[in-house]
DNA sequence: CGGAGTGTATGCTTTTCATCGAACACTCGG
DNA sequence: CCGAGTGTTCGATGAAAAGCATACACTCCG
């Protein structure tokens, strides 16, 4: 049979098509999830675990951000073994809000 | 002299250029300011009072409401005799964040 | 000048959200 | 099969935000 790396609950994601304007802005008005989609644009798709990123919050929190992330559409995970990989949706985020993913990956880290 | 239709304070305003994607971003994620917004896009730019608007929120938070739209250059206002009138500031916030305006007007109302 | 209309400021609830610590679940390597 | 590594869930806490009611300030009109 064909590869199975997890027998663990596959994670909830939501299209971009599924979310409002208001979700998907509130997603992204907050510094710590913000610096993961920087991190997350910065880097190869599924090869960022969740707990390699450098944000200044324990793993609790960290996993909250991962849930509204993927919430909005932003986010996707896969279990690979015993960790989660992730990565950024720009295609289909930038067609559902065209232009608001740019915007906050080209501003400036947060003053 | 020129006129002078108010010796009230002048409101302060917040020029785009100084507000930061995530200020923008939290301006915008709320269902009553998002109300705002649209409402004043259809309308004649210094033709809507503050107390004009349809939202089902008492006048002191609605006062607050538009300070937060000031704040993150959303909103231009003036005193017009007893009534503060009030300008979307579609240029200047397009420049400063472009097709993010667009992006809430264009969606559906908040569902 | 006094009263109606309009908006702001203040003080106080209520709700929401981010955070943490601790406990639990799953995967993999010895 | 146990232990280390990883991530989620739960309960509690604290801070931020939105709401209201009231009181105040300013403008206009009679």
């Amino acid at each position: 049979m064909a590869q199975r790396t997890s027998h663990r609950a596959a994670p909830e994601h939501t299209h971009p098509d599924d979310v409002s304007v208001q979700t998907a802005l509130a997603a992204l008005a907050d510094p710590v999830r913000i610096s993961l989609v920087r991190e997350l644009a910065g880097s190869q798709e599924w090869s960022r675990s969740c707990g390699s990123f450098d944000v200044p919050v324990g793993k609790a929190a960290l996993s909250h951000h991962f849930v509204v992330l993927r919430g909005a559409g932003l986010v996707e995970q896969r279990d690979e073994g015993p960790r989660r990989v992730n990565r950024l949706r720009r295609a289909e985020f930038e067609a559902r809000f065209p232009g608001l993913l740019d915007l906050v990956l080209r501003d400036e880290p947060t003053v």
